[in-house]
DNA sequence: TCGGTCTTCCAGAAAACACTGGAGGACAGC
DNA sequence: GCTGTCCTCCAGTGTTTTCTGGAAGACCGA
């Protein structure tokens, strides 16, 4: 190649280049692709592999297949589909390599599962509101809007548990995140730190509720 | 590492990868990645180089930013950007090598274009007629479809030249694929085959247009 | 402080994509 | 032939992405 191929083509080219983008493009196909590398396997068994429907997993691996990533071979009534080569994998590693050394969320996210163990413990009310008065927390309340709206822990926000996907780039993902919604047997708290561990957030649970915090007299508030 | 994480926690992790191959879906982004990849470069400069508007190339960049791949410096009023380090060049590499060793339409269109010069003549009427009664040809008339209602050659399938982007899933790849317009002096024609030729296809022009195969009392037809 | 330049942010339209459920195709066993 | 299993195709819905102009922000030089 001695000469740059027209404007044209080279257009062209790197549009061909992201069709190899495009198909590791979403989590659902690398998590296929991971366990492709493994082995082959069936379309049902990717399917429950991952979680997936098994509509869904076949549309996943037809992209695949068509960016030639992946190969079938049919077996009677199953279809079993396998890394198109090596080098795919070797894609698939470099792909993780790149993602852990520039991406920090990464790092976060392992550390705050294999470290950190304290941080799984409810904070007390006392250091609570010690913090709030140094203002290095981000206190939310998960209720409902109405709940939080009646009343609520002085200084909280109001992410109701259903807007809390949605509202996640809204959240600092250094501070310390708390929790809290009706008691101590109340779901929503818990459901909320799952998420937000999950996605790389240091958060942990009030103690209690907002009845107690209530009861023991602390600072509350309430309207929007 | 001798136990795997949590499954929410491999949910959140392979959403970590697919951020960075969404980063590479898609082909301006990569062509930004490939320049970036050669030395630093500020936006202006890199639109004028892609031929993109400048926000847009800015929101491009940004996109590779939030992904970590590339990094800025500031330098009065321009913002440098740059690759944010060498594994990020290797990983465009390897994205280059998987497509060039898969995609087999990345062969394609270089042979077409490198290959195959008795492509760019025009084919004749009288070739043009064998084909098509041993159909082994696409005929496409690129002229507005107004007038392909009103005369076309027999066989032909209307694809204005506006429409034709659109249409490009409608047609075959290895066959080939003749266009034809007004006459020897009309532009549709050329300008289908760049995008066809661009695209991979191998597509002629017929010679002249549709006057000169209608005078030369060829079968022509009527209607949609 | 005031233009001028370079870049980013914002809002809206068009296109592409992900997921779901139901219908259809290929195969094995009876 | 018929039935059941496994997979793919199709159509519809809701979400995300892409691109475009216009406005705003950051900086330089006068």
């Amino acid at each position: 190649m001695n000469q740059l191929p027209p404007a044209g083509v080279r257009g062209a080219l790197h549009e061909q280049f992201a069709r190899i983008g495009k198909a590791v493009a979403s989590a659902k196909r690398i998590e296929l692709l991971e366990l492709l590398c493994q082995g082959e396997r069936t379309v049902e068994s990717l399917a429950t592999a991952t979680g997936m429907g098994v509509t869904n997993t076949s549309q996943h691996l037809q992209v695949l297949k068509t960016a030639r990533l992946v190969e079938t071979r049919r077996a009677g009534t199953r279809i079993h589909y396998r890394a198109a080569d090596e080098r795919v994998c070797g894609l698939m590693s470099e792909l993780g390599a790149v993602a852990r050394a520039r991406l920090v969320e990464v790092e976060r996210l392992v550390r705050n599962y294999l470290e950190a163990p304290e941080d799984l413990e409810p904070i007390t009310r006392k250091e609570l509101l010690g913090r709030l008065s140094r203002r290095d927390v981000v206190v939310i309340d998960v209720r409902p809007m109405d709940e939080y709206k009646a009343t609520h822990i002085r200084g909280a926000v109001s992410i109701p548990l259903a807007e809390l996907k949605r509202r996640l780039r809204d959240l600092p993902k250094n501070a310390l995140i708390v929790a809290y919604c009706r008691g101590p047997y109340c779901v929503l708290a818990p459901q909320a730190l799952a998420l937000l561990r999950a996605r790389g957030f240091r958060a942990r649970r009030l103690e209690d509720g907002l009845p107690e915090w209530r009861a023991a007299g602390l600072p509350i508030a309430s309207g929007s």
